[in-house]
DNA sequence: TCAAAAGTGTTTGGGTTACACCCATGG
DNA sequence: CCATGGGTGTAACCCAAACACTTTTGA
């Protein structure tokens, strides 16, 4: 396999990541300050350009883009969409972005500007998405990450390599509300969690404190 | 707005499509025999290389990629997904794919191969999903993308640009039937269909037949 | 004995399935 | 008047929401 400088021009190809996050009870993207043109001043997804020098895939990208900006890799990293066109970045007439999404936890996460960046910092994304002053078309890809992990959370599609290994029913439910921004109910959502037999009991395995234990579970395979 | 080259080279980028339809009562999926290296004399989805002096944006450019296999524009497209990583394609060292998803009917495709194909045939999706003998992961691609259709019909996000623009409630029905591959109850895929008031009745207008007349809806606003 | 959180049961209601039935038209 | 597909009504059922209740611990 030799590679063969391809016949056509290839588009300037970027990976952006839309870092989600419990802060404060409100789930809350991450948000950089952009230290250079284009939009340079404006609040953006961070963001960076493709590497097929050091990436070996998309995801790999995505997770050394995060390092960068962000100092850490990330959990639960899904892609989300890819938006490509001419005009839409000063830097090349046509232009390409594979955007990610993450969720991950703020204690993982100092933030710590990265290269390129003046800031980072988490913005509620209620507030977010309706925010056209965001660069580029980006509080529109943050409404539709949130959508698509609200609807995950909703049909029990859990995000386990968020979540820690072990957890309690309890903690579990209170993880999912924060996600979605509302309550449920414990005797329907432990019903279909046993449905659907998407966690199990560790046998044997508690949580004390000053009130009944619970019993830990973990993702079942 | 310059256009400045890049500093990084950047990836081999493809369009790839996924063209749906229903042959003979089934839910099929378009394949082209490929007539060069990679994958020579294999089936694989008809595809095309990303070309940013032709193609305004993605979307235009999957319909350009169209035209020049499928000899026409495709109905209903919606992004599935995209797929990069070295050593994907003996072309570059580096490959992305970004594909598209659509909706068509036999008589709008006269399926003469385009440029670059051997042939043109429609593949039921059944077999097509697991056959592991088709080039690159399409056969991976067709089952998301499968899957990804039949929950759209399933909660009723009907596909109207496939649709003609005036039908009745049991052509509707038989469309959705043979896309999902099932059978529906009458009674309540019309419930649900005013619930949702996807549809709307056309005052007046009725298919006649041997039998009584039918009322004619359109989509809704 | 009390607070706090775990864990369970029971009722209610919305929405879907299954199926039976009536209606209107052409032949 | 019958075959054919359009169109409607009803009962059964499933799932989840709502809410009250019991249980088990530490303090």
């Amino acid at each position: 396999m030799s590679t063969v400088k391809p016949p056509y021009a290839m588009p300037f190809t970027r990976m952006e990541l839309c870092v989600l996050s419990v802060i404060d009870t409100k789930l809350s993207v991450l948000l950089g300050r952009r230290q250079q043109e284009p939009c340079k001043g404006y609040w953006a997804l961070p963001g960076g350009v493709l590497r097929i020098d050091l990436d070996p895939n998309l995801e790999r990208a995505a997770q050394r883009v995060a390092v960068e900006r962000i100092g850490t890799e990330l959990p639960y990293l899904r892609q989300q969409c890819c938006i490509g066109g001419s005009g839409r970045d000063p830097r090349s007439h046509w232009s390409l972005s594979v955007v990610y999404r993450a969720l991950t936890t703020m204690e993982n996460l100092q933030t710590t500007p990265g290269k390129r960046l003046e800031a980072l910092r988490w913005c509620d994304v209620d507030l977010a998405m309706k925010d056209a002053s965001l660069a580029f078309d980006h509080h529109q890809i943050i409404a539709t990450a949130v959508s698509d992990l609200r609807s995950e959370v909703s049909r029990l599609d859990l995000p386990f390599e968020y979540l820690s290994a072990e957890f309690t029913l309890g903690e579990l439910q209170e993880n999912c509300e924060l996600l979605l921004g509302r309550k449920l109910d414990k005797s329907s959502f432990r019903r279909r969690l046993d449905d659907r037999q998407c966690v199990e009991a560790i046998e044997g395995a508690f949580k004390r404190g000053a009130n009944r234990p619970a019993q830990l579970y973990r993702q079942s395979v």
